[in-house]
DNA sequence: CAGCCCATGCACGTCACCCTCGACCAGGCG
DNA sequence: CGCCTGGTCGAGGGTGACGTGCATGGGCTG
């Protein structure tokens, strides 16, 4: 049994219409095109699916479930149909997006938000890593896009500079580092370091070459800032991630001796030729307020 | 743009097999076919479905999307067919049945139950009316088959007697009506009658000629039964509905003159053949414990 | 009741399209 | 380098989907 999507079209049309002519001048086909897919739609299922005892002819019960069905098919026929022209329209299928998780995901999440209300087909992938992991899922994923702290080592990628992030050495108000007028790297050791898992040697700065007593690692800097704020330790914040928390006093840029303060030169690199909602990431990354 | 199953076919094979000899011998066919029909897919719908930049041809993101849609339309096909088997088994696809309000749906209830277990495709409709509104309904919804308690007067239908049904008079045991020993119709006058809406004059028996000083209509038996527990009023009850209320004492059947007891005599009836589904309907219906 | 119209259904012809066949080229792999 | 698998192209054929013509027969209008 191999049904037809013209003897759903067929079936269809006969049943909204009610007659073959009908139904027939809706498909653009003579009346007798109609009847023989509709004879050989009956046939190839096997069933009744016509009541031509009357003078018109009229579906059966089973006619009709097999009709619920054909128009489920139609349904999706038209989904696909559907999905072409949307892609047709130019915009990429997907866009794959790595982040550093030192970057603020707003501005992409944004693109999102943008691609939505332009109706666009676009379906947006977000994964956030550190560092040099940062480029091997990029590499890994086939990503359209990066935005990676580190200078890319890929070849043929187009990079653009974005504006620098800092980021400080904190701790909650309450927490003893906070307290002091000058911070040594020998008073950090006895205190808790609060990291971000996955982060390679180089995000510890100028922690690295301490022998940290403990250490926290969390997924990701907002677990870290809320474990700060919880007293449980110090670490590394991004500015946008605490411009709050510094205003208000709840956390504390620790003085620590040669500098607190580290800044970063993200870079946002581009495979091949950007569609238009790779540009869309473009412009919202790099305008995005420093 | 008219995408075929075919296509639609080839699409998911060559994406689950990776190439086009291997889809096409799944498929069946010699590989320049599918190569045939997927360079048509790609030109109906105008997008570039396909990466042949490689040595082996690849799915573009475009294509992958336009996978998953053709993957649903051929779920759609498969459904399709399914009901076509299971409508070939012989049961009946749709069983529309108009029982008497007075008759208890339980049976009828039991069809279903039984239908399910032997994974009958067939889709039962259960209405319920009363007296003569049951046949004008039967006749309105073309039904299969129909519980009447009376005598059907369509032609062309094949009738069967079912086990009597008794209706009582009856009340709450607190009702006034209740402690006397001898009730007469002028007796009844006074209290308040509950019957059942849309039941015609010829439902209310001997009290159809009195002049009730007020009557309560309800949707059903089990709103009626409800209301005159709760000592609402007195009316009659199918006997299979109130055993238990009469073996507890909480209803007690009026000692009317005249008698208080009207025996039904259902009949069920069937248009034409009745097909595997209905027979089911006729043996659990007339088993049916008096 | 006559006349008309429309819907159905069959027989037959034909044309388009899907498929096959054959040939050639491109990369991988020993 | 030789072999194999895989992709691409063009030519040709078989058949099945569809159009034409016509008969039938039921409804509708006067």
């Amino acid at each position: 049994m191999h049904v037809t999507l013209d003897q759903a079209r067929a079936l269809d049309a006969f049943a909204r219409t009610g007659t073959y002519q009908a139904a027939a001048k809706e498909l653009r086909k003579v009346h007798t095109a109609v009847l023989y897919a509709l004879k050989q739609l009956e046939a190839q299922t096997g069933l009744e699916l016509f009541d031509r005892s009357g003078y018109r002819t009229r579906l059966t019960p089973a006619g009709t479930r097999v009709l619920e069905k054909a128009r489920a098919l139609l349904e999706a026929e038209r989904a696909l149909e559907a999905t072409c022209h949307e892609l047709q329209s130019g915009w990429e299928p997907v866009l794959r997006v790595v982040v550093d998780a030192i970057f603020p995901l707003a501005p992409v999440l944004e693109v999102v938000r943008r691609l939505r209300v332009q109706r666009a087909p676009t379906r947006v992938f977000v994964s956030v890593d550190s560092l040099g992991a940062v480029e091997q899922r990029f590499e890994a994923e086939r990503a359209t896009a990066m935005v990676t702290v580190l200078p890319p080592t890929l070849p043929g990628l187009t990079t653009r500079p974005l504006p620098r992030l800092q980021a400080r050495l904190v701790a909650h108000r309450a927490h003893p580092l906070a307290k002091r007028r000058k911070v040594s790297t020998a008073d950090l050791a006895g205190e808790v370091l609060v990291t971000v898992r996955g982060s390679d040697v180089r995000l510890q700065l100028a922690t690295r070459a301490l022998d940290q007593q403990s250490t926290v690692h969390l997924p990701d800097f907002h677990s870290k800032k809320a474990a700060i704020l919880a007293g449980l330790g110090f670490g590394w914040l991004p500015d946008w991630l605490i411009t709050d928390e510094l205003a208000r006093g709840a956390l504390v840029a620790l003085p620590l001796e040669g500098g607190a303060v580290h800044a970063f030169s993200p870079t946002l690199a581009l495979r091949d030729a950007p569609g238009p909602a790779t540009q869309e990431l473009v412009d919202l990354v790099a305008r995005r307020p420093t």
